[in-house]
DNA sequence: ATCAAATATGAATAACTATTCATCATGGGA
DNA sequence: TCCCATGATGAATAGTTATTCATATTTGAT
């Protein structure tokens, strides 16, 4: 099958939005999506999204997506992106995210360092940022990545 | 034994100087410190810690110390921690800090979030924070502990 | 279009980690 | 002092995750 990056989406979406503690129980979610795959995969699945495993009080330990957090400063960047962001539109599967004056820039440069499979890569003028994404992969995939990079966007957008 | 103290200390130092991805290598570790131990003892004693297991390029897994990370924010109040901290002197076990004045409880609970076992509790005024150390804990290890806690104390300390 | 190389995957298994069970030590109350 | 409860630990084992090996599929070059 060739519903790898579905499946990799997939794995994102739901460990990013409930606890999940072990591949077997991240393999019968992925189940009732119509994803039918080995644990064999899913331990490969993981390592390629550098996805940690963190103590967690409720269920010992949990997945967790890596992004940014760990990196110094990270906050204050996103803040300041969220800030600049005005709005993202969609034309021929291309994103096209329009910023205050000057703040393009900044934002694809934050968007390239998570470097996330769901984008092939950006486009900065000086307000607009082109979002190249992968085949495949859907607006609302796209959007998601974002609010993950950036949390603060989830109220700007939509 | 008496030494479980000393055994997490002791594993708080080398998973935070260098990266260990099993607990077998753990194991081997501890033991060039003459601490002898299975690895059913060593797994509860990582649950206790809450130590993390991160991707890492290099290794595959490596131990992470939980400590503040993946609180947003944080960065934040650690540099402004550092700032307001003046000075740390030990008195009959127990850990005198001196801040600026203001400081003192903010720090303190920074420290208090962190929760390590080393420190039982602190008690802040406006410019003195007391530091009340678990028994059998060094005041070089109660200084390491806050070291991890605020980075930036390295260079102010000693 | 064809072949080679690279990638993806499952089954089986190896490697690793957590838990169960039994034992021993310690520290309060009666 | 004598139990009893609690906590620490190791051995064995159960549970979980990573890897190996064999195939199949896709991609790229000719």
């Amino acid at each position: 099958m060739g519903n790898r990056t579905e499946r990799l989406l997939a794995i994102r979406n739901i460990i990013s939005s409930q606890k999940v503690s072990s591949q077997e129980e991240l393999l019968e979610l992925l189940e009732k999506k119509g994803l039918n795959y080995t644990q064999a995969t899913l331990s490969r699945d993981l390592k390629f999204l550098k996805v940690n495993k963190i103590s967690d009080t409720e269920k010992g330990y949990i997945y967790e997506l890596p992004d940014q957090h760990h990196m110094p400063g990270q906050e204050l960047a996103e803040s300041y992106a969220a800030q600049g962001f005005v709005s993202i539109q969609f034309a021929n599967k291309l994103g096209v995210i329009k910023t205050l004056p000057g703040y393009a820039p900044s934002i694809a440069v934050l968007i390239d360092k998570v470097n996330p499979f769901e984008i092939v890569g950006t486009l900065a003028g000086d307000d607009t940022i082109l979002i190249i994404p992968h085949d495949n992969v859907t607006e609302k995939d796209v959007i998601n990545t974002l609010i993950i990079i950036i949390p603060e966007l989830k109220d700007k957008i939509k």
